[in-house]
DNA sequence: AAATAAAATTAGCCTTGCCTAATTTTATTT
DNA sequence: AAATAAAATTAGGCAAGGCTAATTTTATTT
């Protein structure tokens, strides 16, 4: 089996294919991990030797069939104990992906489909990204975001791309979560700030980059 | 905080305090955790630098307060996630241990208190070994194992010290679990051996290790 | 095409937590 | 009290997974 540290590559590989499709370098590697690109080579060269990924140096790092289906093991770990720590324990969301991070790792051959069970096969988890099935198949990831919609569009919030305490705490303060209809008014061209509507209240200035962190629906 | 392996001694020189009472050598630990001697002596250094532990070559290893509430909260930990498994997950007695072996290192200070919660704050885990609560505080642990009980007596299985899957395994052919009522009839005076019934059944032989291994109640 | 900047790699080092082999200390036997 | 056995300790090493600093490769500018 791989170890925590082989565990956390794979899964930030997998994160960084899924949601830039781009070339995954050894940099964008480090940088999301926050470990220094030498010490990235070398787990590179352990995870080619195990044959996770192939390290092309035009194209990048991609993972195997292998890698891949044990990325989406790990992400389903994550999800689920996501669901858990929110539904059963009364986590807020902003609280629960720091556990996962280490509850994930927790390796037993029946664990991750006993926990499915018990907590009814939950299709999506708390940030609106889909879990993966035991066979690896899972629900359709959102795509467009907020400021991807034509202004005037009516939308319903699907997921949340970043999921750092500091970006979910300001969305419960907007009173923002998954669900929430957001109508996009206008879009500022100066600096592609979104003038929006919360659920049918007062008119809300948020940046771009806000809008390009949330998901929408419909 | 404490690491993964700091943690683990910690909880060892806790368990051999507890239910051997004797002085705790280097040795023993090592034994315990499958260890080489010579890898105990590193870390008791380190404990003792930490101000965990106390080494004196006559009376041996020694929790200081600190260390002994630190052992305490793993302690709690590992058997909170014994009862999820068990009554919430569905797996077998036999099985918990190992997970619960790595479950119990997942730090957030407010899990092990939601946990609690959530299972209804059990007294008692799945082997019949008390959960200490918050601040420390438990119920009273057996120490009267069926080996002990005079020829005659009824009792309850209330825990068992060895949670092997190979004892547990045997007890549950047996169909002894916790609250079983057995009567010791008979000890063998050549190797100890005791003739007993369970729940009122015919008699069964079981060897000396066998009752050493099983706490009474009544 | 050169010059410069950025990215990737290599070399060498560190800490953790384990090991073996050798040595020293402490207990037990004779 | 010696001899022997057992336990503890020291010395030296190893793999994992990080790091910094130096170097090489690849891209971008000029
Ligand atoms: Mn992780
Ligand atoms: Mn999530
Ligand atoms: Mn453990
Ligand atoms: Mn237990």
């Amino acid at each position: 089996m791989h170890t925590l540290s082989e565990e956390n590559y794979l899964k930030c590989i997998y994160r960084l294919w899924q949601d830039r499709g781009e070339k995954i370098t050894p940099t964008a590697i480090a940088e999301w991990l926050g470990n220094n690109p030498a010490s990235v080579v070398d787990m590179i060269r352990k995870l080619t030797d195990k044959q996770l990924i192939i390290y092309d140096k035009k194209k990048g790092v991609e993972l195997t069939a292998q890698g891949q289906k044990d990325a989406t093991l790990i992400v389903r770990r994550h999800r689920l104990w996501e669901v858990f720590l929110l539904e059963k324990l009364g986590y807020h969301w902003d609280e629960i992906h720091d556990i996962a991070e280490d509850l994930e790792h927790i390796k037993d051959a029946t664990l991750a489909d006993r926990l499915d069970k018990f907590l009814g096969f939950p299709e999506y988890d708390p940030h609106g990204d889909p879990i993966p099935k035991a066979n690896g198949k899972m629900a359709k990831r959102h795509s467009i975001t907020l400021a991807d919609v034509k202004p005037g569009t009516h939308c319903r919030v699907a997921a949340v791309k970043d999921t750092t305490s500091a970006f979910l705490q300001y969305l419960q303060k907007l009173d923002i979560s998954i669900g929430t209809k957001i109508q996009l008014i206008e879009k500022i061209p100066f600096d592609g700030s979104l003038v929006i509507s919360i659920a049918g209240g007062e008119r809300t200035t948020v940046s771009q980059k806000f809008g390009e962190n949330i998901l929408t629906d419909i």
